[in-house]
DNA sequence: TTAGGGTTAG
């Protein structure tokens, strides 16, 4: 049995925390020895510490940007950054902007790094053009963008298909000898090729990278980004030709190659190819991750192996993987499409008990599965526990999916219930 | 305590 073999291959895992257990160590003694002297100094500190890590939610970094503004005199330029990338690190990209703004319109001094952020941002929002705007405001205050600004509007015109473009900015990075490329640059421009469709391309420029002289070498992520692509394009075979080459050029796959690879494969119900390179992964010391897990539990659950699916869980602790949210929607999707409404209402609640908070995707599961038994009461049920306008229109989805029966049914409910948000939020 | 990169679910 497959999932047997599965618990095997895991269970030899120990020798890998055994190898890399005393790096855990060294990484969870607090360093207060070689942290003295700078504690010290900022116990005198005219300044107060800003403690970044405290901040759990958006109205946690407003409230602490409101302390900085009323500082006097105002923090370090350094310290209103370090805020800025934190709220973007929460992608709360329209919030960082807001605050940014306020910082303009208050006259906060600011620096190429906060100008940096801001154009990430507008990218982020896949607003690119409102990013270049801001290169405006570098030359304006005396900066030079540097080849971090570049590469992140590199990434901003990509992730909006505009490939062209992006590969003119870096032609003329060096033609007008802007700044220095990095790898950085590179596996950006190769990343983003292949998300928007242009695989063969990116190889391309990868071959090109391998065959220049000098130090900016394609590096994992470049390389991780081809075998993706081409596993997305069906390509698995070319994928694991590039996978074998990586070794003879230096490159040591890291868990992401393996879990393209391994899901490639999975797609294309080669499970006993994924189960050998799932070894070989373990046999490098690459800890499979909780993506690793659910690749498999999702292939399992699409061949209606759910029950088999469901022992990951088991697994999952076995290795010390903490589950999230992802595996569980997989698992209650799982049972949902086989009809197990009951035991997909287990595993909705095993998530809650565990302290994972469930989603749009596992409430949009749950009502699905209830539609297609037709059990409305159960999706009115579910719609009340989940309503809001952001959510509504991946409920109003399901309509695609039920059976044709209930489709006016449900039809009529949800417009009942939007005409009450509606006129909820009008009030 | 200052900026940029990858994989997963309905």
């Amino acid at each position: 049995m497959f999932l047997g073999r599965f618990l095997s291959i895991f269970s030899s895992k120990s020798s890998i925390f055994a190898i890399a257990s005393p790096h855990y160590q060294s990484f969870l003694v607090p360093s207060f020895h070689f942290d003295n002297a700078s504690c010290q100094m900022r116990h005198f500190s005219a300044y107060p510490r800003f403690d970044f890590g405290s901040i759990r939610e958006p109205d946690d970094a407003v409230a602490l940007f409101r302390e900085m503004m009323r500082t006097r005199p105002l923090p370090y330029v350094t310290v209103f950054n370090k805020l800025l990338s934190v709220v973007v690190k929460m992608q709360q990209n329209t919030l960082a902007l807001r605050l940014f703004d306020e910082m303009l319109q208050r006259d906060v001094p600011i620096n190429h790094y906060t100008l940096s952020i801001a154009i990430d941002c507008y990218c982020r929002l896949k607003r690119p053009d409102f990013g270049y705007a801001i290169l405006g405001s570098f030359f304006k205050r005396g900066y030079e963008p540097d080849v971090v600004t570049f590469t992140t509007l590199i990434k901003g015109l990509l992730l909006v298909g505009r490939v062209p473009e992006a590969a003119k900015v870096l032609w003329k990075l060096s033609v007008y000898q802007l700044c220095e490329h990095d790898e950085y640059t590179y596996s950006t421009m190769i990343n983003g090729l292949c998300k928007a469709g242009g695989t063969l391309e990116a190889i391309d420029l990868l071959c090109l990278l391998e065959k220049e002289k000098g130090s900016c070498k394609p590096n994992v992520y470049a390389y991780n980004a081809v075998i993706d692509g081409l596993c997305k394009d069906g390509k698995v075979d070319e994928a694991l030709q590039l996978f074998s080459t990586l070794g003879d050029k230096g490159i040591s796959p890291n868990v992401v190659t393996y879990n393209s690879i391994i899901e490639g494969l999975c797609n294309r119900r080669r499970m006993d190819e994924a189960e050998d390179i799932l070894k070989k992964m373990i046999a490098d010391k690459v800890c499979p991750n909780v993506v690793t897990c659910n690749i498999f539990v999702t292939a399992w659950c699409k061949d209606g192996k759910v029950e088999e699916a469901e022992h990951m869980l088991v697994s999952m602790k076995e290795i010390d993987v903490q589950p999230d949210i992802v595996i569980y929607n997989a698992l209650i999707n799982g049972y949902c499409m086989q009809g197990k409404m009951d035991e997909a209402v287990r595993i909705f609640q095993l998530a809650v008990n565990s302290g994972i908070k469930p989603n749009i995707v596992s409430y949009n599961s749950l009502m699905n599965g209830y539609c297609k038994k037709g059990q409305v009461n159960e999706v009115s049920r579910l719609f009340n526990m989940n309503s809001s306008f952001k959510s509504l229109n991946s409920q109003l989805r399901i309509l695609l999916v039920v059976d044709s029966s209930f489709k006016t049914q449900i039809h009529d409910y949800l417009n009942s219930q939007l005409a009450q948000l509606t006129l909820s939020a009008q009030s």
